[in-house]
RNA sequence: GGCGGCAUAGCCAAGUGGUAAGGCAGAGGUCUGCAAAACCUCCAUUCUCCGGUUCAAAUCCGGAUGCCGCCUCCA
């Protein structure tokens, strides 16, 4: 498949390492809050990646730490008088939660920060005996930036550029502002562990080097991340694994677009920052999924409701098709009539067409235009009384609906149970517009009555004034179902 | 200030040299007691603007305008 590769700012033919298997390393997150909707869309991206490359075949070894030591946690665990460790669990179970509802597979390996302690002592020490990194008086360990030649690869700056933008903090005794910590030395009330510079803690970037080498071992096939990332965390991991190594770290460098609030980027100093339980509030997980895989990986992505109640209704409409291929499919009379070519060669198109999509950088958005062009043609399908009780059209039916059972172990959306999905959308839907079920219920009885008489004046009576609630009725050969508009 | 990205219909969104995917909304039709869903048809001679290269440009080049990101913790 074509990735783009920030390394070399283009698209390349990804080709791993060692022929059908892929390691891939991802930077999770710092456990010090819930998630927000740029975690789900950074979880989502690689979660997609995953799966697609192992639906080509792949063997994929796929690790995603957490950070489990940061200033932040130990601000957070000051702040509600609890350890840096109940913070970082309180904030992975959360993790899990929410991740798990979005429908994330676990990573392989799930490496956490302070269990790689040793390894990160062990790479700071080679650092500094190879002359790319010194330990200061009170205990601080500072990477060289100038040793390392290539610095600013990733990022496409040079040193006189971050020379500018660089700060040295009180307090700080680095030889150059533009080296960063790789071990700082202990302060009081933080986590500590021993080392050769005395009592400290690791700093951020070093966990990813140590974990991702001793995991997957050098090269990475793919290293991934947000954006943000790019500077200085993965910059500065390449300047660590590569001085350290003399290997090239990662082959690809994948990284995904921002989540943004009318157009700018989502932080808390802005107050526009919505944490993935707050939107499981208002909408289904899958129908948050389906948002954040509707365009591309790279792009910003503007979130709002509005944006969120349209990905409701285009995920509702593929539903509503599995739901009928499911009910079309139960029948058991089937005439011999054979399904007309030029349909079962679209279906081949489209299912082609999805995995070109796929092939190209990851291209969910035009995949997902092929997968709506499979909605259309189930329904050709089945709009046709003889086909959909026919042979043929039962053949095309079932290779539709296999198709959509691999989308949907690429995607990871629609692959709940059709009608069991569709009410629970409804109900979604009624509680968020204050529609109460039993009442409903109770005004379907009514005109169910009505209808039985003859009164179609009461029966549309019935349904204006459920209109006017936002209900919509449905008569079917089994009798009304309801739904929200 | 330095570096980078983006600009496609009412809205969302693919498309990076061969004549504008898809979704939502909208219009008409089939079906229906009436509806809904579904299906069919229609809905950008045109891709922010101005130049240029080319047989051919939304796509490449130059310029302008607007928006956004990074340069500090950040998915």
């Amino acid at each position: 498949m074509q990735l783009y590769n920030t390394l070399t700012r283009s698209k390349q033919t990804f080709t791993p390492v060692h022929a059908g298997k892929v390691s891939m390393y991802v930077c999770g997150i710092t456990a010090y809050d819930y998630c927000h909707i740029g975690h789900a869309r950074s979880a989502v991206v690689f979660d997609v990646m995953v799966r697609y490359l192992r639906s080509t075949g792949l063997d994929v070894r796929f690790a995603r730490n957490f950070t489990d030591v940061d200033d932040k946690i130990i601000k957070r665990a000051q702040q509600e008088g609890t350890t840096s460790e109940a913070v970082s669990e309180k904030y992975i179970a959360a993790f899990y939660e929410d991740m798990d509802r979005l429908g994330i597979l676990r990573a392989d390996m799930e490496p956490r920060a302070t269990k790689y302690i040793g390894e990160m002592i062990k790479l700071a020490q080679h650092l500094i005996d190879t002359g790319y990194a010194y330990a200061t008086p009170s205990g601080d360990v500072y990477f060289s930036v100038r040793a390392f030649k290539p610095y600013g690869k990733l990022s496409g700056r040079n040193l006189e550029e971050l020379q500018a933008g660089a700060r040295v903090a009180p307090g700080e005794e680095k030889k150059d502002p533009l080296d960063f910590a790789l071990w700082k030395a202990a302060k009081p009330g933080e986590p500590t562990w021993d080392s050769p510079w005395g009592p400290g803690r690791p700093g951020w970037h070093l966990e990813c080097s140590a974990m991702s080498e001793d995991l997957l071992g050098l090269p990475l096939d793919i290293h991934g991340g947000g954006q943000d990332l790019v500077f200085p965390h993965h910059e500065n991991e390449i300047a660590q694994t590569e001085a350290a190594s003399g290997k090239e770290f990662s082959n690809y460098w994948v990284h995904n677009g921002f989540v943004q609030i009318n157009s700018e980027k989502m932080s808390k100093s802005l107050g526009n920052f919505i944490t993935i339980r707050d939107i499981f509030g208002y909408c289904l997980p899958e129908v948050l999924r389906f948002f954040l895989i509707s365009s591309h990986y790279r792009s910003p992505l503007d979130y709002s409701t509005e944006a969120l109640d349209e990905a409701e209704k285009g995920i509702k409409r593929i539903y509503s098709a599995l739901a009928q291929i499911e009910e079309t499919l139960a029948g058991t009379k089937w005439s011999g009539a054979a399904a007309p070519a030029e349909l079962t060669q679209e279906c081949a198109t489209l299912h082609a067409g999805f995995a070109q999509a796929m092939e190209d950088d990851l291209n969910t958005a035009a995949a997902i235009g092929h997968v709506f062009g499979m909605v259309r043609l189930a329904g050709r399908v089945m709009e046709d009384k003889a086909l959909r009780k026919s042979q043929g059209g039962k053949e095309l039916l079932e290779s539709i609906r296999s198709n959509f059972k691999e989308y949907s172990n690429i995607l990871g959306v629609f692959g709940s149970d059709p009608a069991g999905f569709l009410l629970e959308l409804r109900d979604s839907k009624a509680g968020r517009k204050g529609i109460r079920a039993e009442a409903v219920e109770a005004l379907l009885a009514a005109r169910k009555q009505a209808r039985a008489d003859k009164n179609f004046a009461e029966s549309d009576r019935i349904r204006d004034e459920l209109a006017a609630m936002g209900v919509e009725v449905k008569d079917t050969p089994t009798g009304a179902v309801w739904d929200v508009a």
